[in-house]
DNA sequence: TTTTTTTTGGTGTCATCGCTCCATAAATCC
DNA sequence: GGATTTATGGAGCGATGACACCAAAAAAAA
């Protein structure tokens, strides 16, 4: 969508960026997951991209515009597989249980920060980050109407109840995955984790004409 | 535990503090509940506990100790519920459906901040401070254990299956209360939060020899 | 080669953060 | 009343945070 200055061919007037931007932005992303935005300084950011001041403020804007972008890199790298199991052509309860089960390997990948970018992000922040924190509680309400378009397809196929109550019950697996992630960044093992989502989903919903006992 | 300086009576020599501590230990509380540690700066605090800089040092110490306080102020005013009600004499399932009921409720209160305040803080934040990280991790496997050993009693009454795996159900119960807290931060209604309660509750145990059907 | 354009290194700057110090005030004790 | 003890108001301070500036460097364009 937005034409970044330098994708592949970049032949303009001046000096050449002497570092690989796309390099730099992925050090940063794992910087901002593992610390958040507030806990990740200036300083700590050009140490790990390997950059100086005026490199970054020339390249990336600002430490806000940084944050953006490193959601998106989050989104296309990191977080791809999620929107990904929701396009695969499987039932319903498969796709919901393949969903949980990649979450919990994901979220305890040795080679990167534990959990999620965007789960628990900005819940609790100062005042002046309400910008921050609206836009992190909007890609978090992205993801659960993603999960929730997906269940909807789910009823008019049949997989589920059409009296299911369609945008709780993806709130309540939205929540779990929220969760996981709590967990995995407490030092949750994958077992654990696995066995979290394995509970899930005997939440499933009872087909129809066969309601749960109380 | 502690004998703070002025529980009730405190007559001793010097001038006397001339605001109520607990006040400002509550208001406190509260601030570092809404923004998190490090989203809470100590100007904001003195101005919300109406003290000075002299003051609060001298009753408080410093900016760590008094969020320790307000941990345990919170853990005995806002948060007892949990434990009041994993104490009930109800049988385990009820207990449990009692205390998401009660938590979608306490999470969607209009007179204090949303949410919980240790759920899910400081799970991202700067290295310089990862003793209040560890701090909060210790705070959230205290009441999952707490549950855990509920749900253990559950065992022995016969309320749940022996081949239970306790630390699991815990584990995830407490996942979802966690992810029900985010869901309230991002402004969910408490209805929505009851839904999520109801819903975690299908995942319930079935009972010993009538295994739910694949 | 000169000009133009863009990036870089290094330093400076302004605000905020979390205290810290000190003189003064208000109580009790003798 | 004087001494002692504790709290307060207000100013200041060293460190950090997030840039901002500028002269020099390295490329293409003329």
């Amino acid at each position: 969508m937005t034409p970044k200055k330098n994708d592949v061919e970049r032949r303009g007037r001046g000096r050449p960026q002497s570092f690989d931007r796309t390099q730099a932005l992925y050090a940063a992303m794992r910087l901002f997951w593992d610390r958040g935005y507030e806990g990740t300084s200036f300083d700590d950011l050009i140490a790990a991209m390997g950059i100086s001041p005026s490199s970054f403020y020339n390249a990336f804007k600002s430490k806000e515009a940084l944050y953006q972008e490193a959601i998106e890199a989050y989104a296309k790298a990191s977080g791809a597989w999620f929107y990904d199991i929701l396009g695969e052509p499987a039932d319903t309860r498969t796709t919901l249980e393949r969903l949980l089960t990649f979450a919990a390997a994901e979220f305890t990948r040795d080679d990167l920060p534990a959990g999620c970018m965007i789960a628990v992000a900005a819940t609790q922040c100062s005042p002046s980050q309400a910008r921050l924190r609206e836009l992190m509680a909007t890609q978090r309400t992205q993801y659960e109407t993603a999960m929730a378009n997906r269940l909807r397809l789910g009823v008019n196929l049949g997989d589920l109840p059409a009296a299911t109550d369609i945008d709780a019950l993806a709130a309540f697996y939205m929540s779990l995955i929220r969760g996981m992630v709590v967990q995995a960044r407490d030092g949750a093992t994958r077992e654990r984790l696995l066995e979290i989502a394995r509970i899930g989903m005997q939440a499933w919903p009872a087909k129809e004409g066969h309601p749960s006992a109380a």
